[in-house]
DNA sequence: CCGATATAATCAGCCGCCTTATTATTTGTT
DNA sequence: AACAAATAATAAGGCGGCTGATTATATCGG
């Protein structure tokens, strides 16, 4: 049963080889932990290829989404680069992007003049707009395959995964809760 | 309730924000999505933080794996890039990295002049065999938060989820069914 | 008021990933 | 033999991630 794994992966299969001669290894343990790698692996680059059609990747999508949800319209961009978990020399060079593209913009900020606010422009919440309900239509479309029941199950059992990485590094950078039901 | 949790996980709590927005999403596939994207990148973050302790990443370990578990020694780096999922263009930048420090070795080849084989020196050898059972020692001592049945299961709904996406897109850049030439 | 410190954003430089050329070299056809 | 096509590896250039340094501006203590 296992085995179905080997032949169509060989990244994962080699390392669940390489680990079977790990004197001491629990396979079933071994087997898990590469098949949770694997299929966050293969569901975020099948949302990477889905979102490239639009001009999209996660993280231009989580800056859309949260400037969209900004209660005062925008967000400096040291707190953009705290929720969507990237540093602030990365949010940097993502914004430039993304402001080249014209999704979003950038205004000095009139109290401080260190700061500038971002906020998402008209075509960007056009595209936000436009994205969202298809990527939507389109993880629903696939994760439909598993049952009701089995969806629960494992969303379960992805809380309990969460969990024990986040109990074995307390010290991460970030809280990393399990994402509220 | 969940609320309060919605300081806290920003990255994908907002998503699931956003996408409870969007008419006719079940929100129960969306949670579902989300979690596996979320489990996925604390698994892998962690395995990255442990990897950088000892100077490797996920990709370093693997193109190490695969020249040690070559039957003759050595690989040729186009043969590298396709086992390890990344472009041609990509190994040779990371085999460039990891022959500077010492744990690769590139030799041309006798009989094609175009190719090089590439494999792992001394060096390397010993660092994968001093990291790979400290990561399996690593990834049982948090895995087994998580009984037996209950890793068996998600196992389960996981290669469940995995085959649910192949069939999806069954056009995939790495299709691993190689098509002989 | 002024100097020390803290903070916002960016820059510099590295890595890994990509796609699309480019350069050798082989192979295949005529 | 010669030329076209395929192939191996790399280079070029962009994106996105990081750390650590830098610049400008605020703020705080004396």
């Amino acid at each position: 049963m296992p085995f179905l794994l080997l032949k169509e992966v060989p990244r994962y299969e080699c390392l669940q080889a390489a680990s079977s001669r790990v004197p001491g290894a629990d396979p079933t343990i071994c087997e898990l932990f590469l098949n949770i790698l694997h299929t966050g692996d293969v569901v975020s680059r099948s949302e990477g290829e889905f979102l490239a059609r639009h001009g999209l990747n996660q993280a231009r999508l989580i800056v859309l989404v949260l400037l969209d949800s900004a209660e005062n319209g925008s967000f400096r961009s040291s707190e953009l680069a705290e929720r969507a978990k990237v540093s602030r020399a990365t949010i940097t060079g993502l914004l430039d992007t993304m402001e080249k593209a014209g999704l979003i913009a950038r205004a000095p900020d009139p109290h401080d003049r260190r700061a500038s606010n971002v906020k998402i422009t008209a075509k960007g919440g056009v595209l936000l707009r436009k994205v969202q309900p298809l990527l939507m239509e389109w993880s629903q479309g696939i994760l439909s395959a598993l049952s009701s029941p089995e969806r629960k199950q494992l969303v379960k059992l992805l809380h309990k995964t969460q969990q024990a990485f986040a109990a074995a590094q307390p010290f991460g950078r970030n809280g990393s809760h399990a994402i509220p039901s």
